[in-house]
DNA sequence: CTGACTTTGTACTGACCAGTACAGAAAGTT
DNA sequence: AACTTTCTGTACTGGTCAGTACAAAGTCAG
């Protein structure tokens, strides 16, 4: 599993797999956040000393961003599958699906890293909280553009406002990976997106 | 502000208030988080050295768990108002609102404390988590409860389940302290609450 | 004034933090 | 073989963490 790849072959080789290393720092990150989470935490998980971390991918924090990248990439891609649904409830119903498969998934950490990161940061990490924010405005931009197009399209009610809208989904959204940080089944977040559901607009 | 009060009359007396270093310690905690305050912090708002903190409160955890009555008690204090409205309607318009001025109000951290607490917990500090998380669910029960009894007088529709309806007010409550915490301003949770408040049921 | 009692500030404890210096090891190149 | 390059583990840096030992200082009862 934790073996090399690669295509350098000057010098020593490398004895891990980088990819797999970040997979497992991903892991430790997510479940602690990034200031709870020390480098021997770090080390423990990727099973690689500190100076080959610190070689491979420079510090903690752009450790941090590369796991980031990888958990865009293969944990919040439900985001853009639901932008894509044909209607402003078929959007709601995959986002919020997608979101309850993420955060209580068997085997994985409880709770959303975009959320556990932003709430979790310290003051001396702030580059790293304000990184994370600012990739979640661009999903709200374009879930708020999609119920925008839905509107139009008289997918929506008239008076309900798109932006509105978009911040009650992306509350709903947060509550249920607040939720599932504290323990709660995924029962109970279905009886949650269920009951979220009944009460979402019809056109 | 910041002096003496008390009864005993034994001993060299105590040179600052404790409710006042009470209430800086919480202002702290609340910004911070448990894990993210350290005692340097504490000591440098409370305007007390190490050893005085530790004699007036014990240790960090007990001092948290003081701020967090104190919390409890000034600052939560809408949702018992909330619980005690008449319709299921009111009592969502009371506790949407009663957390905005929680969440976003001049001079105060943005967020919920519990929500903070309950997210940035690192596992050396499990027992605070668990108190905080036990607080709530007692909220929660008394929702839940709320609702039941709103649906027994006809105030609810039929097709909606008292403990989903909870679960999906919290989700909202927890998701305007997420976005409070990540900088969104008082028109926008305030856009948030209009727009929920329009999709929640009427009887 | 003396002694009991409590709070005060200074200065420390051992443990952990992120990050790194350095020497040895493993490969390719010549 | 010798040399270069890169990765490896050990062991360290200075800084911060929560918590405390200790002696000086302030207030009471007698």
């Amino acid at each position: 599993m934790n073996k090399p790849e690669h295509l350098p072959t000057r010098g020593r080789p490398r004895e891990f797999c980088v990819d797999y290393a970040l997979a497992q720092a991903l892991r430790v990150f997510w479940e602690k956040g990034y200031d709870g989470t020390s480098l021997t935490d770090l080390t423990d998980a990727m099973g690689i000393t500190r100076p080959s971390l610190y070689a491979a991918f420079g510090n903690k924090e752009a450790l941090f961003r590369k796991a980031l990248d990888l958990y865009e990439r293969e944990k919040l891609d439900y985001i853009g599958k639901a932008l894509e649904q044909p209607t402003a409830r078929k959007v709601a119903e995959v986002m919020l699906h997608g979101a309850i498969d993420n955060v209580v998934s068997a085997g994985e950490p409880h709770g959303c890293m975009g959320v556990i990161t932003s709430v979790a940061c310290g003051p001396e990490s702030q580059s790293i909280r304000e990184e994370v924010v600012k990739r979640g405005e661009a999903g709200k931009r374009a879930l708020t553009a999609r119920f925008e197009r839905a509107k139009e399209e008289g997918d929506l009610p008239a008076h309900l406002d798109p932006e509105g809208l978009m911040r009650v989904l992306i509350a709903m959204l947060q509550g249920i990976s607040v939720q599932a940080n504290q323990g709660a089944t995924r029962e109970e977040l279905e009886h949650l997106v269920e009951t979220g559901l009944m009460i979402w607009p019809t056109a």
